[in-house]
Parts: structure tokens; sequence; C-alpha cells
DNA sequence: TCCATATTTCTACATTAGTCGAAATATCGA
DNA sequence: TCGATATTTCGACTAATGTAGAAATATGGA
């Protein structure tokens, strides 16, 4: 559910995460990583991964002794289609100046 | 801050306010209007506006009298690209097979 | 000016979320 | 199997958030 994933995100310490994870990419990093890299205690990172994972915004797989997590691509695409689906009922609206913007691309092309 | 503005957006009245917002484009709509569009109670639409703008995502002007709100498109891209800065450490990271994708769009280019 | 309509503020209540130490659980290496 | 390291669960507490009725505050029209 996309309320969840905002949800997810909403919070300091999981955009944090999740920010990471994006830059990390595919190959993701392991929990422990992540609280080196964030100083966070391991049990409130653990708190965190469960949401973020219960949003489906992470995937993780173990390796060993240790978890992997990463962003889930697909989730993050999906997500921002849906905030900007339909942008200005498919009409031009002259927000399309901005650097990078998503909005009303089908106006566009 | 994006923390608030992803948070504004992490309740389901506010996203469908939002959405809503974003479908009409920079003409917007009145309080009442989406009020009566998402029948939210008006305390409680007033509340979640005033929500939305303190974190910068809505604009809002009055005429006459009433008050019309519009999507900040400029801070709904600003946003996005928060997300997705440096994603993948702007490597090509083999997730951009997703429609409408805005990861790695600089691998991409 | 006075009334009707639009919107916001106030208030009180119930629910949910974040924090982190300590204990429990899992996995590897010896 | 035992000890060490990685991660998760539990528990208790504090704080913030969502809800909506009722009252207050604009604004425009007669």
């Amino acid at each position: 559910m996309v309320v969840a994933a905002l949800s997810a995100l909403a919070q300091e310490s999981r955009l944090a995460i999740f920010r990471l994870l994006v830059q990390a990419g595919p190959a993701g990093l392991s929990a422990g990583r992540i609280a080196e890299s964030l100083a966070v205690p391991s049990s409130s990172l653990s708190f965190h991964l469960k949401e973020l994972s219960r949003a489906d915004l992470l995937l993780s797989r173990q390796d060993g002794r240790f978890v992997i997590y990463s962003a889930n691509f697909d989730a993050m695409n999906r997500l921002i289609a849906y905030m900007t689906e339909n942008c200005c009922g498919g009409e031009p609206c002259g927000t399309d100046d901005v650097a990078g913007g998503v909005c009303c691309e089908e106006a566009r092309a």
C-alpha cells in the first residue's frame, strides 16, 4: 500500500537507510554496515528495517551470518508513478521546467 | 524538509487530497470542492490542508470567499529527486526496465 | 449593516509510533 | 559442541498524530 510506503519513508532514520540503500544499488548492505554508517543502535535499526520491509521498500537475503538489505527499486518507481499519476489531467501544465521533474511526462513527450 | 513532506503524504486523506490536486493541475480546487470530492468533514480537511501546506506541498490563494489550493509541483519534483539521488552510485544498475522509472536516469542517458 | 456561506481554530479523546537496553535466536568457525 | 558475532524480539515508556463537533473568523451579497 502506498500510504504504508510513504509512512515508512517519513522518518529520519528510515529515510536515511533507504537513501543509503538506493545509493548502494542492488548489491545492498548488511544490517551491521547500515548500523555503522548511520550510528543507529541495532535494535532500533532492526525495527526500522522491518518497517521498510513491511512496506515492500526493501529486499533482504541471508548471506552467512549477515542479512543483506537492498532497495526495492521497482516499488520505489511504482510509488513515484502513483504520486504523479495523471498529472494535470494529462494536459501540458507548464510545470515541466523543473530539472528532473517527472510531472507531465506524457505531455512533454 | 523532506521528512515533513513524506509525513504529510503518509496519510490516507492527505494523499488523496494531494493526488486530487496533482490531477487538477495549477488551477487547483477550493477547500469546499475538495471536501465534497473526498467526503471529509471540513474541520478535518482544514487540518490536513494545513499539514500539506506546512510541508510546502500545496500553494493556496484567496478567491473571494473561497480558498483555492493547488499542488506545489516544484516541491513534488524536488522530493522525488531527493529520494532517487545518486541511485546506485550513478552506475548502471539494471533497474531501468521499469516503465516510467526515474532511477538511474543518468546511467540511462 | 446583517445574513448566509466558506474556512479555520479549539478541544478532547483514542490510537499509533519511536526509542533503546536486555534477552533471545541464528549462524559460523574451531 | 562451544563460543563469538550478527540480528531480531520483547518490554516499558514518552511523545506525536488523527478525528470531528462546536465555536470563532472571514468574505460577499442583499
